[in-house]
DNA sequence: GTGCCATTGTACCGATCGGTCTACCGGTAC
DNA sequence: GTACCGGTAGACCGATCGGTACAATGGCAC
């Protein structure tokens, strides 16, 4: 996960996966038999697993909708390293949307889009603006990773999380 | 530059610049003497002249501060292709930061900033808050892209670009 | 022990990678 | 005409790509 966060889909050769793994090609191809695309998919299988755990349950969990956005914030912000780490669905996302894997980033986001929007219609906003305002927030949160990767200042990223919480529930 | 930010710095290979471009190899190398590094920094020389024309220019224009914002607005519209297009800045932002051509991506960055800066500023806001609203707004500009070109639903840039000159503006 | 099977290391495959070489073209200078 | 030269095509280079073949390893069933 993190070659392919870092480094890409191009970018993430079999060797270099190899190395990172500490398994030779073989054992790659023994476990993965599909190739290049079936570790990305596994690897895609598992961040979902983990999100599923770590971010989108939270989220849906039954405490104050702030208490719910704040655990969101704790996690996005080790997730990404405060912002220092690439995001591996927007390193994948980004690229030719023909991909195999495509799909399952999609559906990703999908899924962090409705886990995000329950805290906000908990606290009493619509169902449809409290979508949008899912969907916002997540593409505020993508766009941070890619403006302070790139500034290499994590200020954006630190700043943009911060101020989440209260506007996502703004009335 | 169309292969570039469609296909990522390690998925734009020669024959694939040499396709685009109608080039041979050879005619490829001998205006580039540096190779693929070469490449992609005329790529970003060109981006960041036409980004100085059409984006940063427009925005430190003496006209009405929310005019200059709604002018960004139809240059990004037709640069994303309403959000379809991948940014050439966040594919080759968001990969290594050892890059040779980082510090270009970096510096082009900063002054969409300050530029975007500026109308905010004229507006009446002070320098930091102006600052530092410019970067949120990039941010979500390019949380935006990653965010419509995952979902293949460009709703998210459009809302996006929408909301972006009064939000802005707000006091 | 013996057989079995999942797992692994290593050599290897054709294709493609980024990059170089040489021969050639088409204009311009004289 | 001829010398020159910026530009080009395409063969070619070693390295690496994604992927395969095969023999060896090692633990477990019996």
């Amino acid at each position: 996960m993190a070659v392919l966060r870092q480094q890409g889909y191009d970018g993430a050769s079999l060797s270099e996966l190899s190395r990172a793994t500490g398994l030779g090609k073989s054992s790659l191809y023994h476990h993965f038999p599909d190739g290049k695309d079936d570790m990305v998919g596994a690897v895609l299988a598992h961040l979902e697993q983990t999100l599923e755990a770590d971010l989108f349950a939270p989220l849906r969990g039954d405490g104050p909708p702030a208490a719910r956005l704040r655990a969101m914030n704790r996690t996005l912000d080790a997730f990404y390293d405060h912002g220092q780490d690439a995001c591996l669905l927007a390193n994948l996302g980004i690229g030719e949307s023909s991909r195999p894997f495509h799909p399952r980033i999609r559906q990703i986001f999908a899924r962090w889009i409705e886990a995000l929007a329950a805290p906000l219609r908990a606290a009493g906003l619509s169902p449809s603006v409290a979508r949008t305002r899912a969907e916002d927030a997540i593409a505020r949160i993508q766009g941070a990773v890619v403006l302070a990767r790139s500034l290499q200042d994590s200020t954006v990223f630190a700043r943009t999380l911060r101020a989440l919480p209260t506007e996502l529930l703004r009335r």
